[in-house]
RNA sequence: UGGGGCGUCGCCAAGCGGUAAGGCAACGGAUUUUGAUUCCGUCAUUCGGAGGUUCGAUCCCUCCCGCCCCAGCCA
């Protein structure tokens, strides 16, 4: 096959604020070298927001020489599974990145965390709190009130190393007590208002197993975790903004051996669908799609199986840019990024979405011939492959219009078009069924034209693709769209309630060139003039199944969306 | 009405005081054995608004408007 892996025309990844902050940082001698991090959550698959940060993690420290780590970031025993931490492996290695010797756990530093945390209690900084969830609630103020100290807030140092030791020895039942910062409960920051460090749950952990039964909260286990890695550049997306002033408080009163400093960018919205962890999970567990690796799911997995080659998505991410202004990118970028990609590369075949029978009357019957085909118009190093042709062949439906508007170029009674590679042919005559559907046309073809072009120059407004009827493989190809029905699903309400039922269209009657038997699986191919698939997983042998990875542009269809207004 | 951010073409996005890059989309036209591709061309007298500083402002200052995030013992 192809290689799809060839570096695209344009640079992947451009310059943008967190490179030039990076870039100033090794110039002025800030760090000696950059170490960054991708720190997924084991709790769902990766989806196109987390390629974002993937290509910038990574790609930052490739370009400059510097590592990035993949850290998982398994704090909360309850959410994750190793099911996830799984795909999200296969994931960052598909979309082309290597951590090297960097596989890290959140929970490999428990027992520093807890040692810090202790720390935290000496030096005053740190107190157990007694008050329950929902009276902390409201001591914690609102957006516009202060907020109140608890009552457990002064507790001495000895009190509260005891409280805190006898938490981790499992004395204390899930939500009775949690370890705090002592900050300030009147910080306009909410964050800043004595957040939780540490909170008791009796859970197994995937790793760690039933060792522990208190849990550090992300808050206070990243920035560490970054210190412990010598993370030189931590980069999150704009919601934790307000975080930073803790993230580097609790760096300030810690000794902590290295220095991180927290950047944020914008995060990634792609119009029609939706890229919340929380949506993709009940899509998934709601079965409004067949699993995380549906080709109609903004997942990796899932972009995937769809065809699309991770280069593609890479030039994608790149095109996409990173700032810190709020944004939704539209989908039509993705569709040009794959475009873009597969075109050079995708070797061209023919295959028959919706076939109508085509008899061609003057060609002997019980004869078949076999030509060439090109493997890429553009590339003659593609090769060439034998096709066949013979009596019975068939095309396109949409390919035939008895009574057509002056514009259409294609087939319809008396009118002379070439079949790819093939013959001119000449719509002679109809055959419809008793109820009146055309099933098939009588035609007859021009022995000179062999090959696609008449020795007398006539021309022909258009080329049809075709496959024999003698040699033909019946196919399925599942046709995909956008998964909801407006750019911005949700926002009326529940996203789930702007769900597109039309986004999977399964044709089962299709023909393909046998050539297409040999595809491997999930490697784009053009079908000519209906755009790019790849054979899916579902495949049987002689029963292939095919994904749209994403259609041809196609300027015929505007015209005749718009003629009908 | 608290704190933190963001507003440059329909959608992304450069720009960092010297007179608005690029991509996507759209629209023309050429080439074409894919109505594809490729190619050429059009597409912001204007940078949320109003003032101010300056010889000069998208870039600096002031005020206003709009949008986003934060009140999990989630991340």
């Amino acid at each position: 096959m192809v290689d799809t892996e060839t570096t695209p025309t344009t640079p992947e990844a451009g310059r943008d604020f967190i490179r030039d902050i990076v870039q100033g940082d090794l110039e002025s001698g800030r760090t000696q070298s950059v170490v960054t991090r991708f720190p997924p959550e084991p709790n769902g698959f990766l989806h196109l927001g987390h390629a974002k940060s993937i290509c910038l993690n990574f790609g930052i420290a490739r370009e400059l020489g510097g590592a990035c780590h993949l850290r998982f970031d398994d704090t909360n025993p309850v959410k994750e599974e190793q099911l996830f931490a799984d795909s999200i492996q296969r994931d960052v290695k598909w979309l082309g990145f290597d951590w090297g010797e960097h596989l890290h756990y959140a929970s490999d530093y428990f027992e520093q965390l807890y040692a810090w945390a202790e720390h935290l209690i000496q030096t005053g900084h740190a107190y157990v709190d007694d008050t329950a969830a929902d009276a902390m609630r409201t001591l914690r103020g609102t957006l516009t009130e202060p907020g109140r100290n608890s009552p457990f807030r002064d507790r001495s140092v000895e009190e509260n190393l005891g409280l805190f030791r006898r938490m981790r020895a499992g004395e204390y039942p899930n939500g009775t007590r949690v370890l705090r910062a002592r900050i300030d409960m009147a910080s306009g920051n909410m964050n800043l208002r004595d957040p939780v460090l540490y909170r008791i749950l009796h859970a197994h952990h995937p790793r760690t197993g039933d060792a522990w039964c208190i849990y550090p909260t992300y808050d206070y286990a990243h920035g560490q975790s970054d210190a412990i890695e010598h993370i030189t550049h931590s980069v999150c997306t704009l919601e934790f903004e307000d975080h930073r002033p803790l993230y580097d408080w609790l760096l300030d009163h810690l000794p902590v051996p290295s220095r991180p400093r927290q950047y944020e960018f914008a995060r990634l919205n792609v119009s029609y669908t939706v890229l919340s962890k929380r949506h993709l999970t009940r899509l998934v567990t709601e079965k409004h799609v067949t699993g995380w690796d549906d080709p109609r799911m903004p997942t990796i997995a899932g972009i995937r199986r769809r065809g699309v080659p991770s280069v593609a998505l890479r030039e994608f991410i790149g095109r996409v840019g990173v700032a810190r202004a709020y944004s939704t990118v539209d989908v039509a970028m993705l569709d040009s990024a794959i475009r873009d990609t597969l075109n050079p590369a995708a070797p061209r075949r023919m295959g028959v979405l919706r076939p109508l029978k085509l008899i061609i009357e003057n060609y002997p019957e019980g004869q078949t011939e076999t030509l060439e085909a090109r493997n890429h118009p553009d590339n003659p190093d593609a090769g060439l492959r034998p096709i066949t042709f013979g009596r019975e062949i068939y095309v396109e439906q949409d390919d035939f219009m008895e009574n057509p508007p002056k514009k259409f170029y294609r087939l319809s009674p008396g009118k002379e078009v070439r079949l790819r590679y093939a013959y001119f042919v000449t719509c002679r005559e109809i055959v419809k069924d008793d109820a009146g559907n055309v099933v098939a046309l009588r035609c007859t073809y021009d022995p000179a034209s062999k090959g696609g072009n008449s020795p007398d120059g006539r021309k022909v407004q258009a080329t049809l693709h075709w496959v024999a009827a003698a040699d033909a493989v019946p196919a399925e190809v599942r046709l995909y769209s956008h998964l909801f029905n407006r750019p911005d699903p949700g926002a009326d309400g529940d996203a789930l309630a702007d769900i597109n039922p039309e986004s999977l269209e399964v044709l089962s009657g299709c023909l393909v060139e046998p050539a297409l038997l040999d595809a491997p699986i999930g490697e784009a191919v053009q079908f000519e003039r209906t755009g790019y698939f790849a054979l899916d997983q579902d495949s049987q042998p002689g029963r292939p199944v095919f994904n749209r990875t994403v259609g041809l542009r196609d300027t015929w269809a505007k015209v005749q969306a718009s003629a009908k207004g």
